[in-house]
DNA sequence: TATTGTTATACTCTATAACTATA
DNA sequence: TATAGTTATAGAGTATAACAATA
């Protein structure tokens, strides 16, 4: 049945545009943990480029602040990070320490090394790839 | 520097990759949630086309066989599959009963309605998406 | 002895709810 | 009273290790 052919081939693209992203997300995984650090817990040092309240980095990170709490301690008990609280006084900002900034150096070097995009695309297809996915992501 | 730039815009591209990815994964469970069904035990289902045994499954599923076992628990206490030893009586072969074969059929339907990759790209487009994505996964 | 599946257990990521302190 | 963050707890998804049955 063409229906069934066509639903069927959708879904394999929507299987396949997950698959890949597992498989980046593995990229990235196993970059990271190269340097003892979890993904979600490189994805804060990532980000922190900038000092940043924790709810920032929550909206940044598309969780919930109670879970910034939590890799925040992580981050401080490793001397990654520093709390201090902000000129508003219910505020905690989060700085990188000096280690945590070569660190998140490190991460990024590592991470870029080992992408799969990058090395599979040339520029004028990582081109095209971003604004197909764009594109999907515009569908709200 | 141009060095850092196109490490952060190579990131930044695997970053839509999985962002896409998790897009695609939420849309696929809001669909089969609707239906009482968690995304795991949605795959296995959609899988289950052709009576199969347990370790295929798992392999299809890239998961360990414990977690079929599982999955598979809870199938059956739905009704949804039969578990019956094969000529091998080690082996176990998975069949939809035919509530389980008229939930995949209800499941199919759903999730490809709501696709966004579907609505978003034109044929030709989805298949320039597939070719770019296919390329990805081969990088090994 | 190698293979298929099961059981018990535990880990990672993440959210919810109730709470504290400050505004 | 509203906001930022914290604490305690829980749940989903999944793996590891030890095991049983069959080959």
């Amino acid at each position: 049945m063409a229906q069934d052919d066509s639903r069927a081939n959708s879904h394999n693209l929507a299987a396949l545009v997950v698959r890949t992203g597992e498989r980046v997300k593995a990229d990235f995984a196993q970059a990271v943990l190269a340097h003892d650090v979890s993904p979600p817990l490189a994805r804060a040092i990532l980000l922190l480029n900038e000092p940043a309240q924790m709810g920032c980095l929550a909206s940044q990170l598309s969780c919930d602040q109670s879970y910034v709490t939590r890799l925040a301690d992580d981050l401080v008990k490793r001397g990654l990070v520093t709390r201090a609280p902000g000129d508003d006084r219910r505020v905690q900002v989060l700085t990188l320490t000096p280690a945590g900034a070569l660190l998140k150096d490190q991460l990024a070097e590592a991470v870029s090394v080992e992408s799969a995009v990058s090395s599979a695309l040339s520029p004028h297809e990582q081109e095209q790839l971003r604004s197909l996915l764009t594109r999907i992501l515009e569908i709200s």
